[in-house]
DNA sequence: CATGAATGAGTGTTCATTCAT
DNA sequence: TATGAATGAACACTCATTCAT
């Protein structure tokens, strides 16, 4: 699918304010006005409001899997360390795309059987499988203990990156944080974040003592 | 506050709608419809659709501190099996009030200085400041580890429940729990959650190797 | 008729309300916490804010005919001097009962055939028949002209005092008398439109140059 | 500012229905209805109910001091030749915009601080201002009386007219002249409203005997 | 006699979408 | 392809009135 300039600008426009608003509360206009194109573009263009939702989790839901198959492969990397690798790509791909996991956070909850709904289901199951495979990979080495929940702990994964991302002004006070750069914070927020799930899957995951 | 059957009535249909459809996204008519009273009794009692969503976070953001100040001073448990026991009321709380902590996370999200926002964010602080004075206690009686950063623990233990409740049915899914009564799914969500998360905090807190 | 406390204040209220706002601009409630009673003692007391209206006027709408007929017989005034009386009662009842009168001007104004339409017009032809009569009576005797156009003549004593008291702000605007007590200010009107008004219809209605 | 057909089909609807039924009186359906347009183009067309009353308000009130000042400049015409000419011109402006006049006397008994009133004062002002400068220039030339209070008469002269206006249908019956065509009416009331009012000011100002 | 609770119709306004050009 | 105009449905809320007690 190769979208036009305006169509990026509005699916831009449309991540961000669906990301702050959510979306019954962002309307169409509010989105038109923040890219800078006429009301009747979004449905000339998507179809209608609900359509363009879709296409802004199109254009974001590119899979990990890939990355995950060339982990498995490469055998540079400890079985713990290709673990590693996945926090930091997790972490990282939350941090920079922060509105658009709002919005997929959000969408979870609905109890909508949207088409959205179906598009995060087998997303996260494809991406489930891959790192089930790359789990199993360890313990069949005797690098992982057996008795591994992959499901439980990537919730904590999931879990703990966005709780930190949707609590973050929380986060900062708690912090007295509350005056560093935002981009600052960021890197501060994924050290942080890398530290702290790489310690959970060493202890959770590894044989080692 | 006192309020009448009418009243709380409003309230468990406006908890239910908005954790189901989010604040925006269900209207006062649905919520009247599925009270089962006039929708012009929602202004009349409530004042307005933001007031009530005051009125359902009034009702149900009882804070948990009181709990934690028994705990510190319970001199029949280990700290150990008092973080347990804390582990074990958070994730009651969360899945015996779905609904409510569905909407506390929406909200959270949402960039707006509503007085919500206020609440969640002060009921959080008294909370944190409470746990922390626990781990504290541990820690002076080398119990626990130095160097344990609580927000990140807790972010952990929120995060993890949260993700668990938001995607449940896609937990279901991959274990093959579709056909389990909701009820006993409960339990077993309570469970599994439990085991893994005084599992994590066994391995970050605890001194004992 | 006979009222009883809680019905007075609803009227007079009611009055207050109704001049301020208009009929459709004064709800029930405003009425109703304006004299301190229940919302629903309206409807019970006068059956609808129409009656309510009604009632306000037959409460005021007491006619002067009766004034009149006994000015008619007064035969110690001249009549001009009659004239003059009638004028000041007129200039009196506008001044001290604005609020009715405000009332007045604006259900003349609806194009309505509500009942209060009908007391207005009754009310005003009573009224106007009196005063042909004292001007005829002159005009026999000599003092006054001939081809005097009564109706014309108290359109004008009517609509002056009306235009005056709508335009009260205005008017101490205009004359820098801002900071003038009401009461004072009240005499002040009073006083500026009798003599105002009496030059007028001196120099209409009078033989004598 | 320019209006489309549809805007000014709007405007002269409400024109119509603030006139007859007052601005809480008329709802915007009456307005869309009346100008035979969807309800929801008065919002986009004007904002809001208020900014349309406003639009109407402005459509109108060209004020009439530019008619004044080239009045005082005419030396064809004597000085109270001038007031006359003052006179024909505001009863026709009346009579030929009734509706418009009705609204500005119900806006002006209000007592609200509304952006109209505003209008409506600033336009009095300006009026009243120019007539005085007509009438001092009379004095000086020694053509009018000494000691005229120029707010009264104005408010005599419009007071008349606006009473005449809003008691029309009484005034018609009260002259059997209910047949009479409604344009004829008009002319009838033109004359004899010019006719009574010129007599007034010419007993009022003039100094000749 | 009095009232708090309740109602359905109506309010002004905003919505996502479609139309005509 | 692009857009201002237009639409009908829906929105949250207020209205005058009625009901049960």
């Amino acid at each position: 699918m190769e979208y036009s300039e305006k169509q990026i600008a509005i699916i831009k426009a449309a991540e961000k304010l669906f990301a702050i608003k959510g979306f019954d509360g962002a309307s169409v206009r509010d989105i038109a006005h923040e890219a800078d194109i006429n009301v009747a573009m979004i449905s000339y263009y998507f179809g209608s409001k609900e359509k363009l939702m879709e296409a802004v989790f199109e254009a974001r839901s590119s899979n990990i899997r890939l990355k995950i198959e060339n982990l498995l492969a490469d055998d540079k990397l400890s079985h713990l360390g290709k673990v590693n690798v996945l926090i930091d790509d997790y972490v990282d791909k939350f941090i920079h795309q922060q509105e658009f996991h709002k919005i997929m956070m959000r969408e979870q909850m609905i109890e909508k059987d949207t088409p959205i709904a179906g598009l995060i289901h087998d997303l996260k199951k494809r991406n489930l499988e891959s790192i089930k495979r790359l789990i199993e990979e360890g313990q069949k080495k005797g690098a992982f203990k057996k008795n591994i929940d992959v499901v439980l702990m990537m919730t904590t994964l999931v879990g703990t990156v966005s709780q930190m991302i949707t609590s973050q002004y929380f986060y900062k006070k708690m912090n007295n944080l509350e005056h560093m750069e935002e981009v600052e914070f960021q890197k501060h927020m994924r050290k942080k974040l890398s530290i702290h799930l790489k310690n959970l899957f060493k202890q959770s995951l590894s044989n080692e003592q």
